[in-house]
This record gives C-alpha cells, sequence and structure tokens, in this order.
DNA sequence: GATGAATGAGTATTCATTCAT
DNA sequence: GATGAATGAATACTCATTCAT
C-alpha cells in the first residue's frame, strides 16, 4: 500500500493496462468455468494470450488475482446498483418488488464465478472477509429500504429485520441465478414480494 | 472372494468397522478444519490414527470418503428429524416456529463440515447433486407441512410458496449456525416466524 | 536349503501340498494374463481362494513364486520331453523335423505364460540364469542330435552348428506359438526342417 | 498459444530441444541398465540433470518416453540401415553374408536398451505393435533379397522362405550381440551364412 | 495354521512460482 | 518488459509384506 517493496507492477501506460485487463477476464472465466482449485496460472495465462511470466509480473499469486476480480465485481455491480436504487413510499408493496429486482441486477451476470466465491467464501477467511463486507453493504441497504417507512412498520427491530429480508432475498437470487429455470423466476419473486411486505407492513 | 473384483474393502470384522469409522470422523473434523482442498490423505490417516494404505483400502479416494461422510450426514439428520416434525393445526404460529426449530435441529451440529459442503455444493456436480436431493427433503417437509393448513391459506400456488419459506429458512439456519452469535438466534428465529406466519396465513 | 532358518514352510501334508499347487496354478495364470509386474500378491492370493498370509507362508515373495513356476516348467516340459525325442539316422530329414516338433511340444502350452518369462529374461539376472540352463538342455540335445548323424555331417564344428539350429528353431517355435496363426505353422515348420536339414547334410 | 490444449510441451528452443535429447539420452541409459520397471522418473530426470517437473513437461509418462525411444531407434538405425544395403547377384553367398552383417549393423549399439525391448514386447501391446512395424521391414527387406535371386531359387514359397531366414537372422544376431562373446560372433555369421545359402541355393 | 487388516516406503504426477534468456 | 523453460515441494495412490487375532 505504501511504497515499500513493489513486487507486481502497477500498470501506467494504456497496453500495460489492456493486457491486466485481459488478464483478470480470462481468470474470471476460468474460475467460472473450473472453479479456483480446478484453475492453473498457465491455463489463466493461455487464455489471456500472455506468458506465465507475465501474469506473475502483474499478481503476487493467484490468490490475489482472485480477490481482485472479486473486490472487482464487489464495486462495480453491488456498490453502483444499489446505489442507484430510488423507494416510492406511497407504494409498498411496489418499493418491496423494485427492492428485490435491484437486489437481483446487482448480483452477477457471470453465475457460474459468483458459484466459485461462493464455494470459497466458507474455506477462505480473507474471501469471507470481502463477502461480509459486501454483506454489510447489502444489509445496510435493506435496514435503510425499511427506515424510510419507519412510522408504517409492522415490525419493531429493524436491524433483526433487515437481516431476515435479506437472507430471504439473497437466497431465493441464489436459487433463480444458479439452479433456476426463467419460468419459476417471476413467481419466486412475486411470492418472496409478498412474503417480505406482509411481514413489514401488512 | 466370491465378490468380482472388490476394490475397496467392505469392512465386516469389528475392527475393521471400527478403523473405517475411526477415517470417517477424522476426515469431517480436517474437512471442518481445513475444508476439502486444505486437507490430504496423510493428514486424514494421521488423524485417524492409521497409515494411508488403510486410509486407501477403505476409500477409492477423498472425494469418495467426503461423499460418505455427507450421505451419512443427510440420512442421520436430515431424513431422521425432519421425519419426526409434528404439526399442531390450531396454533399456527407456533407451528411455524417448531417448523423453523425442526429444520435447525436438522443441521449437523458440526457447523464447520457444513461450511465446507455448502463450499463444494457450488464447484462439485456430485455434491450438488446430493445436496440438492436434500434440499428435495427440505422443500418435500415443508411442503406438506403447507398443505395441512390447506384451507386457511393466503397463499395459493403451495409449491412456490414452499420453496420460498424453505429457502428463507435455510439461510436464516445457514447465518445462525456459520456466523451467528447465539445472542441474535432467538430474534431472527422469531422474526422469520412471523415473516413465514404472515406469509402464509396472516 | 540347509536346516538354517526356515521361514517359507515345506508342504508335508496333503492338503498344504494341494494349497501350494492351487498358488502355483493360479499365479501362472496371472503371471500369463498380466504379466508380473501387472500381478499383484492380492490377486494371486484371491485367484487361489487363499489369503494373502498363506500366500507368504508358502512363498517368500513374488519372485520366488515366479521361479518356482518357471523351473516347474524347465522341468516338466523341457527336460522330459527333450529326454524323449528318439531319432532314425536313415531318415535324417524325417529326424530333423521330428527334432523341431519335439521342440514344439516341449513349449509351454501356456504359451502367455512363456512370454513373460521371456520378457523378465531381459531384466532379471536369475531369470536369465534359468533360461540359460534352459537353454543348455536344449542346445546339449540339438548336439547330441547332431552328433548321431556324425560322418555324414557337411559342418565340422558341431557346437556352433548346434547353436545355429538351436536359435533358428527357438525363433520359429516363438513366433509360431505366439504370434503364429495355424495355417503357417507347417509350412513355417516344413521349411526350416528343410533348411535345417539342407546345412546339415544335403 | 494458438494450438488447443497442449499438454506435453513441443519444443521450440534450443534449449528446450537440447532438454528434451538429454532426458531421451538419460532415459536410455537407464532403461538399459535398469530396465523399464527398475526405472523411476526421478531416477530419469536426475540422470538427465533436470527436474521431475521438466521431465513431465516433455512426456506425459515413462511409458511415452519409452516409445520415443524405442520409435527413434527404429527409423534411425532400421530405416536408415536395411535401406542401404546393397546385393551382388552374382556372389550369392557373399550376398547372403552381406544381408547378415546389414541387419547385424541395423541392431541398436545400445544392446542392453534392445534387450529391455525385447522384454517388454511380450507384456506391452503397444510395444508389440511398433515391434511387429519393425519385423515388417526387416521381413520386408529380406523377401526383397531372396526376390532378387528368383530363377535361382531352391524354394518356392519365397515369403515363408523370408520368414524362416528373418527369425534365425534375428535370433543369431539377439544372441550375439547380447550373450555372445566376440570370438563366437565369426564362426555363428559364418554358419548361419551357410545355412542360408544352402537353404535357399545350394 | 489361516486370515485379512494394517503398514509405509515407494512412485507417478501436478502446478504455483521463479528466473535465465 | 516479455517469455516460457525449469523447478521441486506437495499429493495422491499402490502394493509387497508383516502381524495381531
Amino acid at each position: 500500500m505504501t511504497e515499500m517493496e513493489q513486487k507486481t507492477r502497477i500498470p501506467q501506460q494504456k497496453r500495460s493496462i489492456e493486457t491486466k485487463n485481459r488478464i483478470l477476464a480470462a481468470a474470471k472465466d476460468q474460475f467460472a468455468k473450473n472453479g479456483f482449485h480446478g484453475t492453473n496460472a498457465k491455463e489463466i495465462a493461455a487464455a489471456a494470450g500472455v506468458s506465465v511470466g507475465s501474469f506473475y509480473s502483474y499478481f503476487k499469486d493467484k490468490k490475489e488475482l482472485f480477490m481482485e476480480i472479486f473486490r472487482e465485481h464487489i464495486e462495480e455491480k453491488v456498490v453502483r446498483i444499489l446505489g442507484e436504487h430510488q423507494v416510492d413510499p406511497d407504494n409498498r408493496r411496489e418499493s418491496v418488488y423494485r427492492l428485490i429486482k435491484a437486489m437481483l441486477d446487482a448480483h452477477d451476470p457471470y453465475p457460474q464465478f459468483h458459484r466459485e466465491v461462493l464455494a470459497m467464501r466458507y474455506s477462505d477467511p480473507e474471501v469471507e472477509a470481502a463477502f461480509t463486507e459486501m454483506d454489510q453493504h447489502s444489509l445496510g441497504h435493506v435496514e435503510r429500504f425499511i427506515e424510510q417507512f419507519r412510522d408504517k412498520l409492522r415490525v419493531k427491530d429493524i436491524k433483526t429485520a433487515a437481516r431476515i429480508v435479506s437472507a430471504a432475498v439473497e437466497e431465493i437470487i441464489c436459487s433463480i441465478t444458479i439452479f433456476g429455470q426463467d419460468e419459476d423466476a417471476d413467481r419466486l419473486i412475486d411470492g418472496l414480494a409478498d412474503m417480505i411486505h406482509r411481514y413489514l407492513f401488512d
């Protein structure tokens, strides 16, 4: 972070940045296809069209590369999309529905990669930390969402309610993006919106 | 002798059964502590107090051992406990609460191992298959639960409702057993029971 | 050999001898099918219907078992059959033909095992020694055969002639028993008989 | 890079080619000294002065390495030398003698390796296939040799005669290169030339 | 005696990472 | 800077042999 020994290069030139991005994209691909443990440096380098040597001049190791992809994912998708979500205080059911939709959109369009992240969440502390951070965002968002309806709420403990709502949405979204058929998706989201709406307000 | 080509030993003698169980127990420990990829055959054998040779005479490989532990988990816990759960049709809120409790009990008392299973669910098809099977049990259980209140329901599509309820419960349970502090647990379960109760009946 | 430490049992009782023979037969089978390196003690024991433990109480190791089978082969087949071969001094061409036939008969009816012995001949000194001994028998036999026609011979150096004839017969027999089709066999033997006959007498 | 999934490296650079050749040479040595089963990857790598990793980046496994050495042997020696052998139709005995000499030259100057190849011929189908191919060359050569004397022949069936002559030469050569003392060699070759000469023409 | 469970040294093989060119 | 050859520690797995029951 400070200027101390600079092992991996911070790319300044345009070509360099492009190379790094190519590696990131290729790695995301590979991780999604074969998982973290099922992907090796040679494959990533080959898929990115660079040499292993180059690979290691951009990333300290496979793990760092993984974390960089993951962090990028968090920033790009979650923070940005969640940040933009707006609430209509007069239409609560619709607002709940839109909350779910926003969280669904915030999910990786790359579900296979998400799958892998979930896998590592449980076995790697660093991944878990990043995950927790991401969850905090999500949780905070839901909390703020609920708070906007403060005086119309059936629940008293907003923090707990937010965790429950968050968890339910997360899991349904997960099952939709990873295993779900599209036909089911709409019914599930509708049902979920009903459940949350009734829980919070009805 | 009579069986054709028996690659892995099927233990008959008491000593043999004990050895196999020692390996199973030790492996569960190790997987929970260090994850599937972070555990190797030698370590498992050492932890079980047996030789690598013994390990491989009982299990084709690490994967098979893992699956055996997981299947045992499914049978012992899920099927048995879920099977026993009884419903009180006059007290719906209480019934929901007891459903959640039953599903919580059905979870592994070995949360670290559960954590690892979750990790593999997403990267290994065989694990996912077993997981799906387990989910079907859970889903079926929830479906039957809901059906018992058929004429008092607010929801029409029982199958979809069951999936939503299942998912919500699963995720909350997960966050309780893995990350949750005990203080939170009760509030979460109560809130969850409220949510489901309101969704289905209120 | 002397009474010194008796590691492997010398079977006295009938049942014991039978067991040992069962192991020998099973091993010959396995060696023929999968080769020395492709056969393990467990398989041999299983094929013989005994335990590995028993196996090792009859044979010091796999190698000793192999040598025992090989020596038995030499004694039973080679010595016995070659010993019985008779010559008709008035019909030389016919005698040559009968010599070849006798040597063909002396070959293992178990060509796959012979194949394996050949393989080991080149990589194991002990096998080579036994093989050489066997060759000496064969060579001696051919020498005595040639000597019976001493005054009618075209060749002077009988020892060398015997080696040449021996080698030629060996190789043709080998190609017949291992690779040859039966249709070819007769023509080859006839041609071989011609060649040897012309070489020695014609 | 452009090629799909290249498992073992195809050496382009000079350094790389040298390394591969060092491994090939060292392996030939080791196989000759200790046989195929008596040699392991680590030893070969050490003898070649490279790491095991390098070994496996050039060869899928020990077997592939072995086959590569063997095929090289066939091409370099057999095809080339046999191809060059010329016949003098007016001096038949001398031609036979030169045939034998040519076939002797075509044999590996590395008799210990040849020994090992023979060993594997009988237990490994792939080796046998290559061997058969090599034999076909040899057989074809002998057939063409005999055909050049067509009208002076005592034998009618040239194909059968070629097999017999081939076999006899092969075996004598074998016994000369592997077991034979040099003193014997000349006498054996002379006798062999006599035998074949008499068989074909005399 | 017989059994087959247990042993562990030995072998093949992979792959993250380094470094000479 | 880039390359890809080289490294070798790490790991899975086998099997001849021993030994407790």
